[in-house]
Parts: structure tokens; sequence; C-alpha cells
DNA sequence: ATGAAAGCGCTAACAT
DNA sequence: ATGTTAGCGCTTTCAT
């Protein structure tokens, strides 16, 4: 014998109310007198009733869930940024669907198209590149999209990141600054605008200022690991890099491990300045310098602004950059 | 003027067939003719008709999502467990509600009671201790529950872990038979079954089986993150200790790099073994020996475990125990 | 302040 | 192979 699921109209039938009375006690309606308010409690307590979700959903037409699209839950980067989104989420009562893409177009698309089946209030994406077909799927339906972490290089989608190219021209000043003539440029795939678009700009831009000429030989594309990292010493070695900026943690310990292993002095010899000051940055030795980034806040402040989008408040900016800043630690004299 | 959400009945119409035709040709399901099929999937395609989850949840029942309880994203060794999670689901075509929990008994009781208000077909659990409070909110209801990575010491629930218990033991057992005879077990909270009952009793056994004598002095609890390793090596050092097992991949790390601070030589002066074997191994100089065990599929082996409970197949055993081993690298001998 | 009743968009018997 | 028809459990006008 099954166990019967109580509903609103059992309820309703104890209470000898109607439904739309035990409606508004559940929903915090104030227009329920007091007395009446009391007694509906009670059966509800009594009766152990749960108000079903989905049932809601379907009446109202707010799940009260909304989707969240990231590359790896395993990078970290993106966890921090996942976990200012859950929390600031749970603050307003919503909860997450959370699915990995490997930023993979195809998944994007698809997991795109399934999370609009589940009829979520809204969707944040991250990712470091925006398909033609993802933006045409993101502009043709109403429910709305922010993405975390990165940029949007068409500006069409509203978004929330740092300025990196700004980032990247201070950071390679900084090293500019220390003497160092060749700097090698270090990031994952330069067909992701982040790297090969804003970075790498922020880069030539540090150049640029301080006369030095750009050297296509001085950067370098590889994988987001640290393994990647790591067998790129010989390249970087026989470029006569004097130092590099890197576009990612995980990749920069590896850069800097990978150095370590050849038998180079970290910071004497060669300095390396990481991206993202995730806690990788304290692990290694030296301690990786950094450019800053609020993560957490990133993801919070994504989230905060997908609730104003699903409560169709005014939005002044499509694109809200967070300050960013640099911290001196290990890796740079 | 609102865009008009375009339902089932609207394909019925247009393709002049009923709505559980087209219900049937959605779901695949085989009793329909190939002419009508075809036809109703043109309908479809023209009018862009995607099937609303929500509806079809309420009618049916079931979800296809089920909730994930973690208890911060940002641990690697938890976003590990989830990705092996979420690509299991995504192969049921399930979807995951991931919601963080930070180990806190309230939210994880809070975050299960919306979870089921929401309807979700199971729930994996990852976190190291369950509550009574929790284990009582479990068992009343139908909805299936499993753990993932870690032990239930009251063995009531299903879950899916290594035996940490032998792996402690021999972990442990290698380093005495490296002639360490002081060896430091570092781990969290000993209230978490995981450290204080099993992996600890996995210690006393290598102790035992080797005549040495256990001594609390050698036992320390503290936090998990690098920072708590790092700031434990005074102790440790007064303690003695030539070696040390530590429960943490990110407080291993964090103990390596404090006694390296303290210019101590790894692993010669100190040796030390991880438990988790997360990618963070890899990035410490020297690089962390460790236990290891098959995250990914701990996580994909307990989603795959919880669709057949969803589906009500029979279940042989309550626990199941995944392989574990030991990979040598370089903070031991 | 409360109730009646019509959906929300779909599935699942049941009938044919 | 296809159609009819009840619901699923709730919200939301609209009355009163």
């Amino acid at each position: 014998m099954e166990k019967q699921t109580i509903t609103i109209y059992d309820v309703a039938r104890e209470a000898a109310v109607s439904m739309a009375t035990v409606s508004r006690v559940v929903n915090g309606n104030p227009n329920v007198k007091p007395a009446t308010r009391k007694k509906v409690l009670e059966v509800i307590d009594k009766l152990d009733y749960r108000p079903n979700a989905v049932a809601r959903g379907l009446a109202s037409k707010k799940t009260t869930t909304v989707g969240v699209i990231i590359p790896d839950v395993t990078n970290i980067y993106f966890s921090s940024l996942a976990r200012g989104i859950d929390d600031v989420a749970s603050m307003y009562k919503y909860n997450i669907i959370l699915a990995n893409s490997d930023s993979n177009e195809q998944k994007e698309v698809q997991v795109l198209n399934t999370l609009l089946a589940k009829q979520v209030d809204g969707i944040i994406y991250m990712g470091n590149s925006i398909s033609d077909y993802f933006r045409e799927q993101v502009k043709r339906t109403k429910t709305p999209v922010v993405i975390a972490g990165s940029i949007d290089d068409k500006e069409e989608l509203e978004s929330v990141h740092i300025d990196f190219t700004a980032a990247f021209e201070e950071a390679v000043s900084e090293l500019i600054h220390r003497g160092n003539k060749k700097i090698a440029f270090v990031s994952g795939p330069l067909s992701q605008p982040i790297n090969g678009k804003y970075r790498l700009q922020g880069y030539k831009n540090a150049l640029a200022k301080n006369n030095i000429e750009f050297d296509q030989d001085l950067v370098f594309e590889t994988d987001y690991s640290s393994h990647a990292g790591e067998i790129l010493w010989p390249a970087l070695s026989s470029s006569n890099a004097q130092a590099a900026i890197v576009g990612d943690d995980e990749l920069a310990i590896g850069v800097l491990n990978g150095a370590k292993d050849a038998g180079v002095n970290v910071p004497d010899e060669f300095e390396v300045i990481t991206s993202n000051n995730t806690r990788i940055t304290e692990m290694s030795r030296p301690k990786l310098s950094s450019i800053t980034q609020p993560l957490y806040d990133i993801g919070a402040v994504a989230m905060r602004f997908l609730t104003k989008m699903m409560n169709e408040e005014e939005i002044d900016e499509k694109t809200v950059n967070l300050p960013f800043g640099y911290i001196k630690r290990g890796t740079t004299k």
C-alpha cells in the first residue's frame, strides 16, 4: 500500500477552509484572519504537509530554480564562482541546476535546451567562448541569461567580470618595471576571446607603453592544466623569456614547477604572475604572485544581476566590471 | 503582447492528431504509425515545440532531476565526485540540483527538505557526518538517498566509498616499514566518523601489527585547509614525529609546505602521505605520495546506484566498496 | 477575509 | 494505432 502524499486539498478539508485559503497561508498572503492562519498552520504541522513545488511551478509559471552551465566543476576558478552563485541563489530562495559542459559547444546548447525545458527562471553561463549558435538560442528565449567570469566579445549578452585587458596590462607592466624585457604570454586557447583578444591586448598595451616590441614567439598557447605548464618549460627556456604572465592558476603552478624542476631559481632567474588568485596560488613554493579578482563576488553579483532580470527590474548596464588588483607573493622579485 | 508558449495541444491541432499521439511520439512510444510520427515531428519542428518538463513532472510524478548535497563545491575532493555524478546523471537523462551545505546540519536538513519539495527523484549526499536528524528525515521519505565518498557509521544508509580503515592501515604500514616509528595522524575533525573512527582505526591497526604503541600526542585534529596544515608544523615538530599520514590533500600540501618553510627536508627528514590523490598531489614539490581512490568513479557509481534505486531494481548490498591503492611520489623515501 | 472554479501542460489509463 | 478523458497539486482570477 503506497504512502498517500498529502495535498493542499487534504489540509483544506481538515482545517475546514478552502484550498485558496491554505494557499494563502502557505504563501504568506496577509489577507487571512490570524485565527484562520493559526488553524491552518496547525493542520499543516499535524499532517506534515509539504507543498509540491512542481505543481506550484506549473500553476505559477515560476520554478525558483536557475540553471548554471559550467565548463567543469572540478576547476577551482569556476567552482569559486559557482559557490558565490549558489549562496546568493539560496538567499533569494532559488536552487541551482548545475550542468558541466566541458566547454563543448554542442553540450552547451543541449544543456541550454534541457534547462529551458525544465522551465528554469534564469540561467548563468560560465565558459570562455560563446558560440554563435548558443548566442542565437539565448537571444530567442525570454529566459534571462547572464555570463559570469568571462566576457562576451560581441557585447550582446549581460555579463559580470573584471577588465581582463587592464588587469593584464597592469601585471605585465609590473614585470617590465622590474627590468624584464622578454615576457612570455602563456594562456589557454587563443580562440577564446578572453585570451586571444582581451588578455593579449593588455599584454600588448603594456609592451607598447614601454617601447618593447611585440614578439609572437613569446606567445604560448596551451591547455588549462598544471601538466601543460610543466612540459612547457623547454619551449619557454629556448625563447629566452625572463618572466611569464599566465592566464590560469593551475597552468601557472605547472609553469613554476616546470622551471623549478629544470633547476631554475624563481623569482631570481624567472618570474611568474598568474591571473586568478585561487587557493592554488598559496600552495606552491614560492607562492604565486597574482592578479586578484573577487571570484566569489563575481558569481554572487552575477546571480544578483539575474534576480533583477527575473523580476524585470530596470538594468542600467549590460556589463558589470568588478575591481581587480595585484598581489605580490614569491614568484616575483 | 506576450509571446505565446506553444503546447502539446497546439501541435496536436496542427498535426490533426490527438494530444496522446503527440505525447507518444515525444516520448518515443513505438505504438505510432511511421507516417503519423513523421507528420507530428514536422509540426513539432515547424512550431518549435518544446515539452514542458514541469507539466510532465506533475503528470508523471517523475522530474528526472536528482538533488546533490555537497559541503563545498570549491573542495576538489567533493567536486571530483560531483563530476562523476553529473556525467552519469546526464547519461541517464537526469539533471542535478546542486546545493552547498558547509557541512552544517541545519543547512543539510533544510536543503534536504527543499529538494524533497521540488520532487527530486533521488538524492546524493556528500559530507562527513550524518546527523541523527538528517538520518531520521531520510528514513521517513521514500525518495532514495545514497551517500558518496563517505561512510555511514550506523550502516543504515546506502553508500559508495573505499575502505578507509584498510587504506590507512596500508599507508601507515608503508611508513612503518620504511623505518618510521613516530607517525603523526593528521586529519579534520575526529568527530567525523571517517576520521575519528575509520581512519584512526586503520592507523592503530598498522601500529599494533608492528608492535608500536599508540600515542595520543601524535594525533592532530585540525581544519581541512592548506593553511591549517602550514601552521601545524611547530606542533608536529615538537612531537618528534618522523612522518605523517594526512586525511586531506589540501591539508597535506599545507603540512608539506609548513615543513619545507621550516627548512625541513622532505622526504629525508620527514615523510608524508596524503589520502585522496586529487590533482593537488601533483602541484607540490616534491609531489605528494598518496592513497589512491577512484574519485570520479565513486561519484559515478553512486549515481548509477541511485538510478537502480529509483527504478526499484533489486539492490544486493547497501554498501559498495571501491578499490583503493597507493602511489609513491616524492614525499616518501 | 474567504471560497469556487478554471486552468497550468502534460501523462496515463481506458476505450475503440 | 489512435483518441478521450481524468487527473497531477497548485495558483489565481473572480465573486461574495
